[in-house]
DNA sequence: AGCAAGATTAGC
DNA sequence: CTAATCTTGCTA
């Protein structure tokens, strides 16, 4: 089916020297650049075996995140410590930290900071590019293409992820984010949403130009 | 073992 | 504005 040199390499990789080299270096430095430079971004996913649409890539471009800073930040999951839960938070940057929120959601974030230190960037709300099918077959009837993404937990419904996806390296395999190529987009900045503290630290970063960009609760 | 809180969402 | 829904982590 598929003929690759390199066993490690997954279906769909691009095997270009600088591309791979500015996607390593997307997940390096501070939390915050990190939260900024993932705007722009892609996310790619391949469809788990078994489910709908499997063996489908879906495709979109991150356009909202926040940052979850290492130490000083309460509203951080890592804040109290490690924990089973938040274990990998504490280990490589640039693997996913999935978890589950209220009963029904997943949260996808990418770890940052070096190991050891925990910190993270909460992916938001992706901008559909492909597999559009396969996303609406697993949201509810009516959502227009633009919002089958725009919302953690919507993002992550769209794209099958969830606590299986803990701990992965978004860097290659069927999961992972390729750095932006051509020009970022304008990048603004504001609060992050549904904190009970730290609520006014300006961690959240979005695309001021995208439609996909989540709808926020009312101050 | 029991319990309260939670980086959300959809529906009224 | 609020109910839904259940895992996690803390306390006893």
């Amino acid at each position: 089916m598929f003929s690759h040199h390199h066993a490690t390499m997954a279906p769909g990789q691009a095997p270009n020297k600088r591309a791979r080299k500015t996607t390593a270096a997307l997940f390096k430095g501070h939390t915050i650049d990190v939260a900024r430079r993932l705007i722009g971004a892609t996310l790619e996913r391949r469809i788990p075996r078994g489910e709908p649409d499997a063996g489908t890539l879906v495709r979109g471009r991150i356009v909202e995140t926040e940052a979850y800073l290492p130490l000083v930040d309460p509203s951080c999951h890592a804040y109290r410590g490690r924990t089973k839960r938040n274990a990998v938070m504490f280990g490589d940057p640039g693997r996913a930290y999935v978890y589950f929120i209220y009963g029904s959601h997943y949260c996808l974030n990418v770890t940052t900071e070096r190991p050891g230190t925990g910190a993270a960037v909460l992916i938001r709300a992706v901008e559909p590019i492909a597999g559009v099918a396969a996303m609406r077959r697993r949201r509810l009837a009516g959502v227009p293409d633009h919002r089958l993404a725009s919302g953690p937990g919507n993002l992550c419904r769209a794209f099958s992820i969830d606590r299986r996806c803990d701990g992965k390296d978004l860097r290659s395999g069927e999961m992972r984010i390729i750095a932006a190529s051509k020009q970022r987009p304008i990048v603004k900045a504001a609060k992050r949403v549904g904190l009970s503290v730290a609520q006014d630290w300006p961690l959240r970063f979005y695309d001021a130009g995208s439609r996909s960009v989540s709808k926020t609760p009312a101050p």
